[in-house]
DNA sequence: CGCGGCTTTGATGTTCATCAAGTAAAGTGG
DNA sequence: CCACTTTACTTGATGAACATCAAAGCCGCG
C-alpha cells in the first residue's frame, strides 16, 4: 500500500484500492485532503455546489434535508466507513441533502472530477464503488420503510436498536442527538418521543440519565420494535 | 446503433450504448433477452437468487416488500424506462425485494455476470450506469421522505399527483393499484385512503369511477399535497 | 348461483399532535 | 462569576387524526 496516503487503517483504501495500479493509486493520495470537524460544524449544505466525494473516516454524522418553512427532517445518521457522499454525487450538480457533524469526524475528500478520471479509467474500481454505494442506498431505503410502517412505540425501540447495535455496539451508550432531532428522525413530535422513552423507562427496559441511555431488557425492546 | 439488438426506442440504449464499441454491443445484444409480462404476474420475488439485470422497456410494475406476518410493503412504482434491479443488484447475492406487473410489461435481462464483465471493461458505461441508478435510488429516498412528513390527506393528494404528473402525464387516469395497494405504499390504511378520497370527491377536487379518477381541481390538490 | 375479493360507510376507542406550563441545562454578555 | 437568555427536556390536558371492527353493496369468476 502507497505510504505517501497514510491512511493505515482507511476502508475506503483496502476495500477499493487494490484495485489501483501503483501510479492510480499515488494520483488518489495527492489529490484526498482530509478536513477535521468539531460537533455542531456544517460539512456542507442542501444546494451547494458538489465539488468533492466525501468520505467519513471517522466521527459520525447527521445527513438531513430542510423544507420550505425551517424544519429538519434527517434522512440518516452515517458512521465510520460510510460515504458522505451518496449516490447523487455523479448524476446531480448540487448536494440534495445537508450534512452535520454529531460526533467530531474526519472526512476524505476528493474532487469530483478527480474521481470520476480515475472511475473512467478503472472499471473494477467502479464497481466496487457502485457495490459500496448501492449498499448504503439500499440500507437508507430499507431504514426508510422499516420506519414508515412503525408506530410511535415501535419507532423509537427502532432506533434506539440501530444506535445500540449498529453505531455504538454496546447496551450503554451517549445519545448523539436530542429527542428532537429523533423526533426529525422518525417522523414523530418530540413530546411523543420523550413519552414513549418515560414509558420504557418506567417499565424498567431502559436506564436514561440525560443522553446516556442503558438498554436493561433488550428482548422486550426487540419486541416492541418487531410486534409494538 | 447495432441492428442486432432491434430496440429502436430504447432508452438504455440510447442513453449508455453510445459508450461501446460495436463489438461490445454486439455481444450485450446477443445477451440480452426480452420478455413480456401480463398485469398480474411476478417478475421476480424477495429472496430469489440474482441472476440478471432489468430494464423495464414498457408498461408498470410495482416494487414491495412482504413482512413476516404476510403485510406487503409497496417501495415504490416503476414506469418504462426506469430500471426493475436497484443499486443492490451488484452488492447482494439475492432480491431483498419482489416485482410485480401492474400493467403489461416487456422487460429487457441481461445476466448478472455478463452486465458486470461489460462493466469491468468499460468505465464510461460502468459510469453513466451508476449516475442512472443513482439518480433513480435518490429517488426513491427522496418519495419515502416525502411521504413520511406528510399525514393522510396530504398521503393521498401525493401519490394522486404523482400518478398524475409522473406516470400518466394527464388528469385524467385509471388507478394501476388498489385502494388497499395506495394504502399499502403510503402506509395507512385502506378505509382511510377511501375516506381521503371520498371528501376530496365530495369537495368536488376529483371525479371518482372505480378506478377512473379525474383532477377536477389541480391546485387545490397541490395545495393539500404541500401544506395540507 | 354463491363465493371471495374489493369498495364504501358508520361507529368506536386508541393513538397522536398540539397547546400550555414548568424544570433543568447550557450558552451569552456584563 | 453571576444574571440573563435561550434551548432542551418533561409532564399534563385536550381535541383531532387515525386504526380497528362491523356491515353492507358491488362485481367478477368458477
Amino acid at each position: 500500500m502507497d505510504p505517501r496516503c497514510g491512511c493505515d487503517n482507511c476502508e475506503l483504501k483496502t476495500a477499493f484500492f487494490e484495485s489501483f495500479r501503483k501510479e492510480e493509486l499515488g494520483i488518489f493520495c495527492d489529490q484526498k485532503v482530509e478536513v477535521p470537524y468539531k460537533r455542531g460544524d456544517i460539512v456542507f449544505s442542501e444546494g451547494d455546489e458538489i465539488r468533492y466525494f466525501a468520505y467519513l473516516k471517522s466521527g459520525l454524522v447527521k445527513l438531513f434535508r430542510t423544507d420550505p418553512d425551517g424544519k429538519d427532517q434527517i434522512i440518516t445518521i452515517a458512521g465510520p466507513f460510510d460515504f458522505v457522499s451518496l449516490l447523487g454525487v455523479f448524476s446531480e450538480t448540487h448536494q440534495t441533502y445537508s450534512v452535520s457533524v454529531l460526533e467530531d469526524a474526519v472526512i476524505c475528500c476528493i474532487e469530483i472530477e478527480q474521481m470520476k478520471a480515475i472511475a473512467l479509467k478503472n472499471g473494477f474500481f467502479t464497481l466496487n464503488l457502485m457495490e459500496k454505494l448501492g449498499s448504503i442506498s439500499n440500507k437508507i431505503i430499507l431504514e426508510a420503510l422499516e420506519i414508515r410502517k412503525r408506530h410511535t412505540h415501535g419507532k423509537v425501540a427502532y432506533i434506539l436498536l440501530k444506535f445500540s447495535q449498529s453505531i455504538y455496539q454496546s447496551l450503554v451508550f451517549d445519545l448523539p442527538v436530542s429527542r428532537r432531532e429523533i423526533a426529525e428522525y422518525i417522523g414523530m413530535t418530540t413530546e411523543n418521543v420523550i413519552r414513549a422513552l418515560s414509558e420504557f423507562r418506567k417499565e424498567k427496559l431502559l436506564r436514561i440519565n440525560g443522553r446516556e441511555i442503558e438498554i436493561l431488557d433488550l428482548e422486550a425492546l426487540e419486541r416492541i420494535s418487531n410486534y409494538g
